[in-house]
DNA sequence: CGGCCCTCATGACATTCGTCATCGGAAGTC
DNA sequence: GACTTCCGATGACGAATGTCATGAGGGCCG
């Protein structure tokens, strides 16, 4: 639909670190007479490296890949190449991911269970200056709001993630005992949880980590 | 590479949650001329469903589905369709899954970090009879070794994994609360954690849950 | 400037948790 | 039958943790 008559098609990179994906994908979208697979990156390091050099319209990047995950491309993109939309692509999307995505400029943001061909229409959407959000994803983004945490509070829950005791807490953000205590304490009265690991969770799957 | 002269095609049912992948792919590989896609899947109850009609000669299974995973759905599918072979994709492989996968009859288990095209060939070689399991799985699977976790103690784990007290946990299990902390205990120790929670992280990455 | 919030800390207290010893019963193996 | 392993439980003890009060310093905003 909409076959962009003669005019020169969409540029766009693709950024996955599954190669069957990003293969099948750059195939798939390659059908499209109105776009055009430049670049394609299994890293975010190489996503940036690729988009310097072939400078793409549309950049489609996977949330979690190696390294620099999708949000931290698109931030970097929007510095080095304001031209240059950017959209996220993810399997399971956390509510703050959205918000994170949204606040680094990413135009559109649509999780893997949307058809190839509905992604190569969201990628014309993007590419044509309008935004993008997955319904469901903006509903639960909605219904999940803002993150009560203050940043060292949600700094220690990372930190507490791993199930590690107080003392090594402490030790790696250079801190006293006490203090991660009391940080974590009030974490986990904010998000109601039991203790600071159900607290992790919690916040993990807010996207608010 | 062996173009299957005239013979029948290897049909071949593909189920992914991620429809963009499913369907990307079931379009890559229906470009094989010795491949044909006769049937895609949402979910591991719907591949089963799907399979009973269409009886592919392989199956292509996502590890992680909602509902019945890629192993359950093997092992259901060797009990009613002894003449499919399966195998099992999956984005991030831990060793436990292997295990698990291989005495449920799996004849192949890849990473989606490989090309479609190879993709295609281990199709052709585990139709073929033979097995296929990607090098470095294998090797962490070899590394990984056993599960030394009891039944319970496994099982208390996955409880312990949300974080809950042990209050909780007790609850669930329908144990007292000391029975849970003596097999939490022991499954530390064994894991060499430091605490359960450490422990129940441990247990989740070796896939032994 | 005066508040307000965040940061970092200390001390105290009750609770939870981890660890150990010990027990009985069930099941499987040699 | 003797041995081993697992399951389930109890009691006890020290250590780790959660919770609260309290305080000092810094930054931001009206």
């Amino acid at each position: 639909m909409i076959p962009e008559p003669a005019g020169e098609p969409i540029r766009v990179m693709l950024a996955d670190d599954e190669h069957l994906i990003r293969g099948a994908l750059a195939a798939l979208l390659g059908l499209e007479d109105d776009l055009r697979v430049v670049a394609e990156a299994a890293s975010g390091s190489e996503a940036l490296a690729m988009a310097r050099v072939h400078r793409p319209d549309v950049a489609v990047l996977d949330l979690q890949m190696p390294g620099l995950d999708g949000v931290m491309v698109a931030t970097s993109l929007r510095a080095e190449l304001p031209g240059c939309r950017t959209m996220i692509v993810t399997g399971h999307g956390r509510p703050g991911h959205l918000k994170r995505a949204l606040g680094a400029g990413v135009r559109g943001f649509v999780p893997k269970t949307v058809s190839a061909q509905r992604l190569a229409e969201i990628i014309r959407t993007v590419h044509g200056g309008s935004r993008y959000v997955d319904p469901e994803l903006a509903a639960d983004a909605i219904s999940a709001g803002d993150s009560p945490l203050t940043a060292r509070e949600a700094e220690l829950l990372e930190l507490a993630e791993g199930g590690a005791p107080i003392a090594e807490i402490a030790e790696r953000a250079s801190l006293t005992p006490g203090t991660v205590r009391n940080y974590l304490s009030a974490a986990t009265a904010k998000l109601g949880a039991e203790n600071r690991h159900a607290a992790a969770r919690i916040a993990r799957a807010q996207g608010w980590l």
